[in-house]
DNA sequence: GGTGTGTCACAACCATTTGTTGTGCGGGTA
DNA sequence: TACCCGCACAACAAATGGTTGTGACACACC
């Protein structure tokens, strides 16, 4: 199905008329008359009656109309979705089973209208993902700094603190305690998503460093042994984008929820953005952030009123 | 914007590298490479990061990914809505300002998911959409059939009286009147769009016929002298299809309302439909209607409780 | 009722594109 | 170090998409 044929379709059904539709798209009618025709031949069907005086729809033509007109307009949203200035808001979100994610949405929902272009560099080292910020590919993240340098011309501040749980397969040793404690946990290696045998690298590197956690490198294919999840709700992720990790454990896996103790294990998330000329989106999501979680704005820095355990 | 690139596009992004995105597409690996490399260039952007194994999707690519695949399932929408066996309920309206499509809309909306496809044959003939219905191209109409014979497997139900007003402009011999009788309607010639100078034909003839109004072909470019317009609600329409038809008038015409009386023109309705074997959604449908205007039904025709007044 | 005009479809030809095969380069692996 | 594996470039073949030229058909006009 070329675009270029259902352009003229639809030029054609504007007009009424082969000749004027291909005067529109600057080509010649022959040519118009062609694409129409490999359209009804690709189709299987009849688009126009056509008559001596012009063509008039058929009632496939007409059922196709409105169908074709979305069509165009979704290219049309893709080709903006990557153009300079004219692209929605890029927020990069690590995962999309996170608390942001949730965040994400329910700032989505409140209003209507705004689009979200909404990217997962799960893979992507922070300092990577700093600097695509600072290029101006991406516009802010959802990331914990712990003692990354924040580059020049970014903003910070802190608004969430991630839980966890450890997700377990009915074979793991710790498959059937009540809870295990951080301690215990770090003797485990824990596979994570996205990461392959090479470098792990990026977020779930970030997480397992800041708990002193073996990764393990093996992955699911061979087997679920231990898995440290997100606490976050998930039932609004496939609502947010239509895209799931092709990482995600399927149901059938009968995993084991353990939580983990002694001490509760908090990941603090800043949001991470570019200063001057925001995104207009940008500027209403750091005012809901805001409203949302701020108590006091100091340096740039505002700090969430549920301060974190550690 | 080629479909297949961007078919080819999320392959490599699924599978993470162009060799079996080729594969999988049935090509080689250099015609994949080829097909994402001239999206690129048209695009502007770099949506890969090609790496000696395999392809990681740049924030670009990544914001491109759910437009890309919304833009696939369009396609697939498009192609589907001309399929015999996979299309969706198409329903002809006569015209989109009138009482049928409200109810289509407030049908639609109460079955969440479903797909109707609204077509409006206002130039139609009778007959011939009658013909469209038998042939199988077309579900179902709203019509008046005023004497026409049903044709063998189709069935009718009267369920809707359609009621009129006058629209005039400024200078019209009737603009100041409070209401205007049938009778002195007939006198005035009235425009009515969608015609053209040659034969009228279609709903609006035959609706000008039921009552006797003679035919003004000269149409609203030359300024609009009087106009028969449906009562119906017409906020609702926009929604229904995002396709308005470009014979609406422009609110700047200043057009004043007029009721019409002694008697009030009532113009009946019925849904028309093939026997046997329906749509599922038509099935739906036609009970959708059945419990909101039926009171008798007898030998396939139920009439509505508010009986028409002639 | 013949003639003219406007519109669409078919045929032949040409240009561009698209796909294939063959090959080189680079990085990770054994 | 040598070997794969995967991607990009080059050259060639096939097919697609465009243009010009022409014929058919119906409506409008005289």
């Amino acid at each position: 199905m070329d675009l270029d044929a259902v352009a003229t379709f639809l030029a054609v059904a504007a007009t009424g008329q082969f000749q004027a539709a291909a005067d529109e798209l600057g080509v010649t009618q022959q040519a118009a008359s062609k694409r129409v025709a490999a359209l009804e031949r690709e189709l299987g069907v009849q688009l126009f009656a056509r008559a001596a005086r012009g063509a008039r729809l058929t009632v496939d033509g007409q059922a196709l109309l409105p169908h074709a007109r979305e069509l165009l307009r979704a290219a049309e949203r893709a080709r903006a979705a990557v153009t300079p200035g004219r692209r929605a808001l890029r927020i990069d979100v690590c995962n999309r089973r996170t608390a942001p994610a949730n965040l994400l949405y329910a700032f989505y929902q409140q209003h209507s209208g705004i689009e979200l272009d909404v990217v997962t560099l799960t893979g992507v080292a922070v300092t990577a993902v700093l600097a695509e910020i600072g290029a101006g590919a991406l516009d802010a993240t959802f990331r914990s700094l712990r003692g990354t340098p924040l580059p020049g011309g970014l903003r910070a501040a802190r608004v969430i603190d991630e839980r966890h749980e450890l997700l377990v397969g009915p074979r793991h040793p710790l498959a059937n305690a009540k809870a295990v404690s951080l301690a215990e946990l770090t003797r485990h290696p824990i596979w994570m998503p996205g990461l392959t045998e090479t470098e792990p690298v990026g977020y779930y590197q970030d997480l397992a460093a800041a708990f002193g956690l073996a990764i393990d490198t093996i992955g699911p294919s061979f087997g679920i042994e231990a898995l440290l999840a997100e606490l976050a709700d998930s039932t609004e992720l496939a609502n947010l984008v239509g895209e799931g990790s092709r990482y995600l454990w399927p149901e059938s896996y009968d995993l084991r929820r353990i939580p983990i103790v002694d001490p509760v294990p908090v990941y603090p998330l800043s949001v991470i953005w570019r200063a001057g000329n925001p995104h207009p989106v940008l500027a209403n999501f750091l005012a809901y952030l805001k409203t949302r979680y701020a108590t006091t704005v100091r340096e740039d820095v505002w700090v969430p009123d549920w301060a974190p355990r550690s």
